[in-house]
DNA sequence: GATCGGTATTTTTTT
DNA sequence: AATACCGATC
């Protein structure tokens, strides 16, 4: 095994047994490490099925495996590398007599645990009306990651919402141990309880792995924490790497504790820093350290790079998105005689804003791949299709069985299904048991009665057929036999819908002719395997870079990639850092670590840009530069600015912060632009301006926010022309006290009142 | 019981 | 802008 490492690398590899803390920065070859250290333990002659790697994504796991294989010259059979969902899913298969469920349950995703949480504040006589089932599937979410049982949460719950979520919570507990199903939550949660309740579960896990590796440890919330615990209780062999800098998924229960107090948990912990940087450019760096150095809850470190400074960071102004994309554009074409396109990669902060960029590249015949937005296994049809399979493989999902009993039509509405719920009730089983016996229901017309049994038989009769045929196979017999092909192309845009349940299909007959997903361990039909490999798959892992194309994802979806150019759009208030995250110093914090996670994905060139107008939730809203760009090292960017966007002067106008003291205030929730108090550039006129083109709305003279304070005249859609007599707060949460010519006073949302300014 | 059309509400980020 | 939900009509 000859790999070139520095000393603190080679310190991490070689460390004996023991718990081990590699606390790696951006870039500084982490990966390469775990990699590394995990070929060393199979040289030395551990059987690679005594070694747990815990990544973040099953991508980074495949990728991993290879590099492992490649170190040692074979394939690390046996290893067990994945998820902590995909991880702990394959416990609960393989320990499934442990539990309450068979090893055939379903995995609910968010929106069929949402679907769930309807149903259960039906059984919890919750009123719909008043509770969100999506705020209390968030709550019972946060509680399901910090481990609060339904019992502990109900005893802690007196706020109305709690108490609410409190009898929400068993119901729904109940619904899915009744539908054999987890959500992604319960994955976490019920393998903990099997090891941490389960002493002979746990002993053998925790025998069988000689050695726990985890990946991106800062994004570990509670239960992960206790599962790697409870893994290394037995032998104290467990390494982490992580970076408390790249701490992005707070609002997800990652908990940076885990990571600060990983020493105080595991004692004896060996400590080792990597603050060697190999990715970035001088430049990049010491712009990236400039903006984390702002955090205040941070371990104190600052990477290095040998790296030459290399090309300044640009900052670019430019007028809206549009705009902002076109620039993008212009420039990778320049930049493409030395980059290839796979070489770039465009950042930002919601998957909204990959809209205006994808226009752009379309019109420049560019070719591009999105990562994320609206995915494959979400999609209505293919959602359909799934749930039909699922229902075959796990007749007692409940879910599944609504939603395909519900498409394509047959005559059974909501008033039956409610019958069939209320028999339900009372006999007992799944909904799917009672469909078939709904001749014998008093009351029930004969058209649904007959619909619904000759939906259970089909059903029946395929389920037989799940131990013997192909997936792919048994997908085509519902498509024939449930008529979904037919209902398919009989939709007015069916056409795409089909072209994607065929590609569905195609993916089955592939994952089975790879043999992805056998294991020795984790019996069960072809169909059920795939069922839930694709439940746990992520954006991320259905990513391929390619040579040439340009890759476009979220800051979050970036996590752990580097490309040798990268742009950051959008770096505006309330946006980057987005909404009202500015206003808690925890979630500002951590949208600024996220902006360092884009700055340090880049090698060479890195271009962060910014506009003074953009299209939000379906009305222009001003946009000032994020104050993450107040701690810019002017010596290591170059601003630019469009003649059509951007600030003239050299002083940016931005909403008063006040939160941060010592910026002028006024109660009317802008800045005066006379008192803003941004030092002065020079900015330079771009080359890669971009022209204008069709009819420009010169947003700058019209509607600088000036133009909100109190006694502007503005058009509201619905109100028509007014006063603004005064404005509170700021950013999304802004409001505005408005005098209407014809309606008189009102107070309105800023964000959502669509405002244009008088003519 | 289905379908259509209106209105209300909504947006982070993801396993 | 896009979707979800509700109510009215067929």
């Amino acid at each position: 095994m000859r790999v070139a490492l520095n000393p603190e690398q080679q310190a991490a590899v070689w460390h004996g047994d023991g718990p081990l803390l590699v606390l790696a920065g951006a870039g500084s070859g982490k990966t390469r490490v775990l990699t590394t250290r995990i070929a060393r333990l199979i040289e030395e002659g551990l059987p690679p099925s005594r070694i747990l790697a815990v990544t973040f994504t099953n991508k980074a796991a495949e990728v991993m495996r290879h590099r492992i294989s490649s170190l040692v010259g074979h394939q690390p059979a046996g290893i067990w590398a994945g998820t902590f969902h995909s991880i702990c899913a394959r416990m609960l298969r393989i320990e499934a007599e442990h539990t309450d469920r068979s090893s055939a349950f379903t995995i609910y995703d968010e929106s069929d645990s949402e679907r769930a949480i309807k149903r259960a504040m039906e059984d919890a006589d919750a009123d719909p009306r008043r509770w969100s089932a999506r705020g209390i599937r968030a709550r019972i979410s946060d509680a399901k990651n910090a481990m609060v049982s339904p019992a502990e949460y109900a005893a802690a719950a007196f706020d109305p919402l709690s108490r609410v979520t409190g009898e929400v919570y068993p119901a729904y507990e109940r619904l899915l141990a009744r539908c054999n199903a987890y959500d992604f939550d319960d994955l976490l949660l019920y393998a903990v309880r099997l090891l941490e309740d389960r002493p002979e579960v746990r002993e053998h896990y925790g025998g069988r792995f000689a050695h726990v590796l985890v990946d991106e440890y800062q994004d570990t919330n509670h239960a992960q924490y206790r599962l790697v615990r409870a893994l290394a209780s037995v032998h104290g062999n467990v390494c982490v790497v992580g970076d408390d800098d790249q701490s992005i998924y707070g609002w997800r229960g990652a908990d940076l504790r885990n990571i600060l107090d990983f020493e105080r948990d595991f004692p004896g912990t060996a400590v080792v820093h990597l603050e060697q940087n190999y990715r970035s450019t001088g430049a990049i760096l010491q712009v990236a350290n400039a903006v984390i150095a702002r955090n205040r809850a941070r371990k104190e470190k600052k990477l290095r790079t040998e790296r030459p400074q290399g090309e300044s960071v640009v900052v670019a102004a430019l007028r809206d998105e549009r705009a902002e994309a076109a620039w993008t554009v212009r420039k990778i074409e320049q930049l493409r005689v030395r980059h290839a396109l796979g070489e770039i990669g465009i950042l930002y902060r919601t998957n909204a804003q990959s809209r205006a960029y994808e226009d752009a590249l379309r019109g420049a015949d560019m070719p591009y791949r999105v990562v994320g937005g609206i995915r494959f296994y979400e999609r209505r049809e293919v959602k359909d299709v799934l749930a039909y399979l699922q229902l075959l493989v796990n007749p007692s999902d409940d879910g599944a069985f609504l939603r395909a009993v519900g498409w394509p039509r047959r005559g059974v509405g909501a008033v039956t299904l409610e019958r069939l719920a209320a028999a339900r009730a009372a006999a007992g089983g799944s909904l799917l048991d009672a469909a078939a016996c709904a001749a014998e229901l008093e009351g029930l017309p004969v058209g649904p009665a007959r619909a619904l049994v000759s939906f259970a038989r089909d059903a029946a009769a395929l389920r037989d057929l799940v131990s013997v045929a192909s997936a792919a196979d048994l997908a085509e017999e519902c498509l024939r036999t449930f008529g979904l092909r037919a209902a398919l192309e009989a939709e007015e845009d069916g056409e795409e819908r089909l072209a994607n349940v065929d590609e569905l299909v195609a993916g089955m007959a592939a994952f089975a002719a790879e043999g992805a997903g056998i294991q020795a361990e984790t019996a069960g039909s072809e169909l059920e395997r795939f069922l839930q490999h694709v439940s746990l798959l992520s954006d991320v892992d259905q990513y391929d870079q390619e040579e040439g194309a340009v890759s476009l994802m979220t800051l979050h979806n970036a996590k752990g990639m580097e490309f040798p150019v990268v742009f950051i759009g959008g770096v505006e208030e309330g946006l980057l850092p987005l909404g009202r995250s500015a206003e808690t110093m925890e979630a500002l914090e951590e949208e600024r670590r996220l902006f360092y996670v884009g700055l340090t994905r880049a090698m060479d060139r890195l271009h962060v840009t910014h506009v003074s107008r953009r299209f939000r939730a379906g009305s222009a809203m001003p946009c000032f530069p994020s104050s993450f760009l107040d701690d810019l090292p002017e010596e290591a960017i170059d601003r630019r600015l469009s003649a059509v966007g951007g600030w003239r002067s050299g002083r940016w106008p931005r909403p008063v912060d006040s939160s941060r003291p010592g910026r002028g205030g006024r109660s009317d929730g802008f800045a005066a632009r006379s008192a803003a108090t941004r030092s002065s550039f020079t900015w330079r006129r771009d080359p890669a301006e971009v022209p204008e083109s069709g009819p420009v709305y010169d947003y700058s003279e019209s509607q600088e926010p000036l133009e909100l304070l109190t006694g502007a005249r503005i058009v509201h859609p619905r109100f028509g022309a007014g006063t603004v007599l005064s404005v509170v707060g700021d950013g999304r949460a802004a409001k505005a006290r408005i005098e209407f010519d014809l309606e008189g006073p009102k107070i309105v949302l800023v964000a959502h009142a669509g405002l244009r300014p008088a003519p």
